[in-house]
DNA sequence: CTGTTAGCGCCTTCAC
DNA sequence: GTGAAGGCGCTAACAG
């Protein structure tokens, strides 16, 4: 393996000015641009461990995620592993397993091995203990989710998009909207989305003097939500319009509703919210987000951070926007 | 920070005692218990970069990975980052970018740094230059993938799960069976999976003596399958029986057929490969595989060859499973 | 601007 | 069984 001191040596200059060369360091241009082409020559790359034991950087960004194989978690982190790489920072992965049972050992990992210079958890609340946790690591600390005291945050506007949903079905007519989402208390329940996806709805309700139904509460897949679907549709009052708390939810009830004879949108209409990459081929009409791009504004802020910290905590809520297709139609006349 | 050296002084032993003492190192065994004590009092861990320039050994695996956003792929990284955890390695990822316009640099990353102690690959084929690449390392190495001359690999066998999904519509009755997967050029023809089950299914047909349609070569996302089987339902000579290249094309076949007011399985009978958290929404009969599964062997593999390298560079081809559910129905009278 | 001198924190011979 | 000393590769004062 090839050090600073081959480097050196062969430069005819010492480690310390090959260092300065290398790096930012004051050195004559000649020398610096002899000392880089040896280098170049050479192959020479900085041994990690030795520059992370000399300057107390690692060079690397910490993640801590819930279980990945979720379109949300995935697609964020497309959007940060792309962005580090922009950084030329290293990306560690911490996954809080399927039910969250790693959870507790995530946070005490980054403490215990100082291993990296920033970090982030994404896309599940944070309790007031693991804040306090994360800021003790004394580094950058950064989150995709709610507003958090604390912490610099990212996320969709979920309260606009559940408002903006919900008018977008008044604006047709409707005026018997359901809810469906919010799940019920259980291990990996980390997600504050859906809750504020709900008042959103709750609000723009309110503000057209209309009243809520009782809310569906189910897990955010497809299948409970086929399942939960099945039943609405088998009761009296059927719903006719929908505002789901996510696409995967909305596929769920666009799935039951074919298989329970309703056409959609004649019969039923359904709102999501992700514009997740099946929503299209469901001509599903919903709320977008890009969480790659959160991931993007997340990994630019910590990089920045790393080198001059700004000591911000302010919360960042992204705009939704409606993405129209067929999955809405007027309401039925009365 | 508390240091080695803190901990040797507050037990009263020298920086070599307490070294030994904490990892496999002679010392009595009352010593040993002392600064055991001692380091857990005060909370005491290793400097991974002073380990790591002492001994050479990082305590992570790097991980090369197209972009995470499709099931198989982010289910896969679940199960590899909790088998890493399980192992105490820590996981660094390299994504190849949506369209893999990181993909050069992946390698050059990995051979720059030598910051992990094994690497893997998985869910695109590796060239022959990159396979070279990636064993210069000197580290162990492993892919999921088919099987590539000099790594050890594991993944579904494919041949195995197309013939599977195929027979099983040869034994309903079905004679006329179209395959639809396997994409055109293009800068992420990364996968040979599709190839493989192609060739399962023209094996099985062949066995029975039948001749396969041309296949529909076609992206594999449920949006490029959804169009593809709208042109293909529209047709005069419309499948009856289609085996799809993964679940998520089978699902596009599924919508498709829907809109095109043809019911499943009575006009047509849909397999897929994957199991796919969907699948059950749609009543998908089709071939499972577990990518976490998957992710978990290539990890344990990994961990004991950073151990002790055995050199082993076989494949592990992964038998297929049947799950059937309500797609497929018998063939139509001829 | 450049070279010398100390470490960063740990492991590992080598003596005892 | 234990301690002292040296080195892993690099950066950061400190002199010159």
């Amino acid at each position: 393996m090839v050090t600073l001191a081959d480097v050196a040596r062969r430069a005819g200059v010492s480690k310390s000015t090959a260092s300065r060369a290398l790096s930012d360091g004051r050195v004559s241009a000649a020398t610096r641009e002899h000392v880089l082409r040896i280098a170049a020559e050479l192959h020479y790359v900085a041994s990690p461990a030795a520059v992370s034991l000399a300057t107390g950087r690692t060079g690397t960004i910490g993640a801590i995620v819930p279980a990945f194989d979720t379109w949300y978690t995935a697609t964020l982190i497309r959007g940060i592993a792309h962005a580090a790489l922009r950084h030329d920072f290293d990306l560690l992965l911490f996954e809080l397993g399927e039910h969250g049972e790693h959870r507790d050992r995530a946070f005490d990992h980054f403490r215990r091995r100082r291993h990296v210079d920033a970090v982030f958890s994404a896309n599940f609340a944070l309790t007031r203990r693991e804040v306090g946790a994360l800021r003790d690591l004394g580094i950058p600390v950064g989150a995709i989710g709610g507003p958090t005291p604390g912490i610099r945050t990212w996320c969709l506007d979920d309260e606009a998009a559940g408002r903006l949903a919900t008018q977008h079905l008044l604006g047709r007519g409707h005026r018997d909207i359901l809810f469906a989402g919010g799940r019920p208390e259980e291990p990996l329940a980390m997600y504050v989305a859906e809750e504020a996806r709900h008042a959103g709805y709750l609000s723009a309700l309110r503000s057209a003097g209309l009243a809520p139904r009782p809310r569906r509460a189910l897990l955010p897949t497809v299948a409970a939500a086929k399942e939960d679907a099945a039943a609405a549709f088998a009761a009296d009052d059927r719903p006719r319009a929908v505002v789901a708390a996510s696409d995967e939810i909305a596929m769920g009830y666009v799935l039951a509703a074919r298989e329970a004879g309703l056409s959609v949108p004649a019969d039923v209409s359904v709102v999501g919210v992700d514009d997740h990459p099946h929503a299209a081929a469901f001509d599903l009409t919903t709320v977008q987000q890009d969480p790659a791009e959160q991931g993007r504004l997340l990994i630019d802020w910590l990089a920045g951070e790393i080198d001059e910290p700004s000591g911000e905590r302010q919360h960042t809520a992204l705009a939704p926007v409606l993405v129209a297709r067929g999955s809405v139609g007027p309401a039925p006349a009365a």
